[in-house]
DNA sequence: CATGAATGAGGTTTCATTCAT
DNA sequence: GATGAATGAAACCTCATTCAT
């Protein structure tokens, strides 16, 4: 392993700070964030396989001797993207405040913020199939990713509880499940949309399609947990 | 124009019971199917950007030029074997004949026969992946693959319609997004079952988990379909 | 050495009265100048390196097989194309009769004669700067070309004398040297056309600019023959 | 864009003395001037169809690869060929300074130069012989080519011009024309030396051949264009 | 006479990675 | 901290030619 600097310098802002009295460091921070988001398209619009490092290296404006340096090699490149991508829908997914919500308008949230987080980040789910290609290879390395889910579905499982306990969810639902119901309504409909769209010769991305199908998932996610 | 010999050959069955008679015969079917074979595993395991024509000739046992010969590229089989993943899959869902069954149970039906066909082929997940990594490049080429979806929405809609009629299904379900929705939900869950395996710290693949996920599925959709 | 029936078919018309009584012979006959009128297209048009032997079979329309049944090789099937075009060009050169033309008459005869054969049979020239690029390689290995050319060059000799001792011409001159001047003059306008209209920003094969040159270069060979 | 460092480098050797102190320094610009060296000798050899990649980097001494690092591809190397092969030649014609001379002399002395230039390097016309057999593909992109020629005929022009107005030469030359048969001359002769010698059976590249060869050129040139 | 099937050798090009400064 | 130069392995694809009928 040549250099775990990243693994340092990317996830932490908090020493950004001293780094601001050394420009080199700062610049160091600057120029693997540029790394990394570069990084981030080209291994969204080509998957892991396609991606280039001469690509990356010219998006980010940096020489491509410098990504090695930084991140070690493609795969490890590729890892930190990952984990970058999942910190971010974690962290977005603890701002809901799902346990502070009443139950049935906290799944209605859910729904629509994995709706909408997708969409605005289809480079997550690009990045999920290259990873599931491979089958999780570089996930099981990340102690880092695999801590950071339990969370969301602790959440999850309470206010099913709390649902229930109050009369208008069904028992017995897996908040797993659940959990990855939701997600599949959104994701199958956007990273297949390619394929979808043309089979059935219908823009499954222009605007009134998109806001059609979050009602649609919705109907369907609350169909299933509620009562009645 | 060679490479449409696939299109004719690999569809008719015909005279492969004269192929199998002697194994070594020069049988233009039969390479052409142990090509498409073979392209479909790796291409299933690696990708497009992954698969290896070298690995692919090694596969059917034959010459790598045979591929050029019979299929003109790479690009070229993966269409081919596109088309063929397609025509089974739509051949099946024809022989549900969902417009003969009750609306409840054609709908289950079809919940459980298209997560029992993903679990079977997960090849299939994978191609679509990759086609629509590359923006359903290759599809749109294909008339053939446009024109074979129409059927089973018709059926479906037709099932819908004769439930709401029948006063058992709420009204206003779209076909299509019902078809996507029942897709997505044993498709994510297959697809991605590599990462989620690993972030939920729980086999998804184990027998149990596998039924657990078809009720859980059965129970969303009809859930939503079936009015109370 | 596999075959060397066109050796004997292409080049005979004699046995072909014959031949009708056997439709067979007939057959061969005509595929092997089928092919042989495909090849000349395809070396005329992508040089000796650049020909493809599918292309050539495409072009005829016969099996590819069979232009190595007849000719043997792409080798011996370029020679087979060069020997025909020699020996048109020169039939046609014994066809002008400088023999019995006046001096000067002839002179500008042979002068139009070989520019309006070039301009006619394209083929002729790319055929010739293959066959210098592999230093004549094929043209050595035939005795029949190099048989070919000797009563031109007596010709132009004779014209040459009679029209010194007419007190007309220079004398003094090398007919092979003239010839070349002749071909020359034609050669290189027509041969690199395609650079030179490039560079003089000219379209050299418009007719008028075509009309000029013959004008120029009969010009410029009279003006170096004829005395005064 | 990497494919253009050629047009700058190859044509400054303003740092080339620093490194030929050192043959092991990592020199981009020598590696450059190498490799355009060994492409001109294998293009001139066999033709751009026949060259082979593998057989340049060979004889260049260098890594295969660094070809496409520096020129891109096999056509974009021809065409740095052919720049630098025009490039030559442009400059060694603008050093004749005809604009300087008697008229007469300066067209015996451009006769002679072309005579010689091409005999001394042979590569240019089996370069253009390719360029031409592939419609100047390669010119036509080429700005820099296309730029280059004007001058010579400009001054050509002005020389026809000045020997008219002196009463030497006739009126009504096109300097296009003539610079193409000046050319032409030349050209089909050693060009064509392989077929032309086994056919006349005449080594048409012995010493005396050669110069005999000159003085007919020029003799046919100072026969067109001198009055008398 | 004719042909579709098949192949081995070799071609151009790509790419992640390392070297030397 | 940063960079241009360089590389070996391997990828896709092409082509003249032969096989089997």
């Amino acid at each position: 392993m040549r250099s775990i600097h990243h693994l340092v310098n990317y996830l932490t802002m908090a020493n950004s700070a001293a780094a601001v009295a050394d420009p080199r460091t700062r610049d160091a921070d600057r120029t693997q964030q540029e790394i990394l988001a570069a990084a981030m398209d080209e291994f969204a619009e080509r998957g892991l396989g396609g991606a280039r490092i001469d690509s990356i290296a010219e998006r980010a404006g940096v020489n491509k001797r410098l990504i090695y340096y930084y991140f070690g090699g493609k795969d490890e490149l590729f890892l930190a993207v990952l984990e970058q991508t999942y910190g971010d829908i974690r962290e977005a997914e603890r701002a809901l405040h799902l346990e502070l919500t009443d139950p049935a308008d906290a799944v209605r949230r859910l729904v629509a913020f994995t709706w909408n987080h997708y969409l605005a980040h289809p480079e997550f789910l690009t990045l999920l199939n290259s990873e599931n290609l491979h089958r999780a290879r570089h996930l099981k390395q990340s102690k880092r990713i695999r801590e950071m889910n339990s969370p969301l579905i602790q959440t999850l499982g309470d206010v099913l509880e709390r649902g229930r306990r109050k009369g208008v969810f069904r028992g017995g639902v897996d908040p797993v499940h659940l959990y990855i119901s939701i997600a599949g309504l959104s994701y199958f409909y956007l990273s297949n949309n390619h394929t979808l769209s043309t089979i059935f010769a219908r823009d499954l991305m222009a605007p009134k399609a998109l806001s059609e199908r979050l009602s649609h998932i919705t109907e369907v996610v609350m169909g299933y947990v509620l009562l009645n």
